[in-house]
DNA sequence: GGCCAGGACACCA
DNA sequence: TGGTGTCATGGC
């Protein structure tokens, strides 16, 4: 998977600016704690925020809201909370996964997890099953504080139609395109996590003049829209 | 009624 | 290594 555009640092400083014009700063993640912001990155696969709200918000009224709490937690009871979510019953797998991870790993302690060596902690994360390489990131950047950048579909959709490179890209070419540019900017990579999902997610929906959203297969975005960013 | 959502994984060729 | 099906609720 080749890069075709020879320049993408300038491409993705400028596509920056122009999303914090446009939508202001999203102070992301939304959550009121480092381990809210595990559950969310789980449940949100493949799944809207909307529904992940009422999951977590079902969670926290059960005071299922701590790795201790899950883990000592019924599977079925666990699937009920997070019904909501859709993939319940997987989902409520991946939750145990981590949590007997956070508990064995680390007593459940942030502060001891943010000592451990950010290579060594993304493959341990990379090993519980159902941790891919996105919700492993959105761990180690928001919750941990990490200097990781989040690739998620909207991040090669959006950037494959600019030109940036193959929207097959791996992972790893776009989290490595953005890193090298991005430096190690912990709250300039937490912000453009954020507006890339602002802006697909929303951006579409809200301009009646757009008749293909971008969050569709076959939208033009990008190639309509490229002069934006020119 | 169909499409899509802040993915990951097993399976197959 | 890449493509496809599966997991599933809920909004539009």
């Amino acid at each position: 998977m080749g890069v075709i555009q020879s320049k993408p640092h300038n491409l993705i400083d400028i596509v920056y600016r122009r999303l914090l014009v446009e939508y202001g700063p999203q102070n992301w993640w939304p959550a009121e704690t480092w381990f809210e912001i595990v559950v969310g990155a789980i449940l949100t696969q493949g799944t809207s925020w909307r529904n992940v709200e009422k999951a977590i918000n079902k969670m926290k009224s059960a005071g299922a809201m701590n790795p201790k709490a899950i883990r000592e937690m019924d599977s079925n009871m666990l699937s009920e909370l997070i019904y909501s979510s859709g993939f319940y019953r997987i989902k409520a797998g991946r939750l145990k996964a981590v949590t007997k991870y956070l508990g064995q790993r680390f007593g459940d302690n942030i502060e001891i997890i943010r000592d451990v060596d950010s290579d060594k902690l993304r493959r341990e994360l990379l090993e519980i099953k159902g941790i891919g390489q996105e919700t492993a990131d959105d761990i180690l950047l928001y919750a941990v504080g990490l200097p990781i950048f989040v690739v998620d579909s909207y991040t090669k959709r959006i950037f494959s139609r600019l030109g940036i490179a193959s929207e097959k890209g791996s992972y790893r070419l776009y989290q490595s395109m953005f890193m090298s540019t991005l430096g190690n900017d912990v709250s300039l990579m937490k912000e453009y996590h954020a507006l890339i999902v602002q802006h697909a997610s929303k951006v579409c929906r809200t301009i009646p003049s757009c008749s293909k959203c971008c969050i569709k297969s076959k939208c033009e975005f990008g190639s309509k829209q490229k002069d934006i960013y020119d």
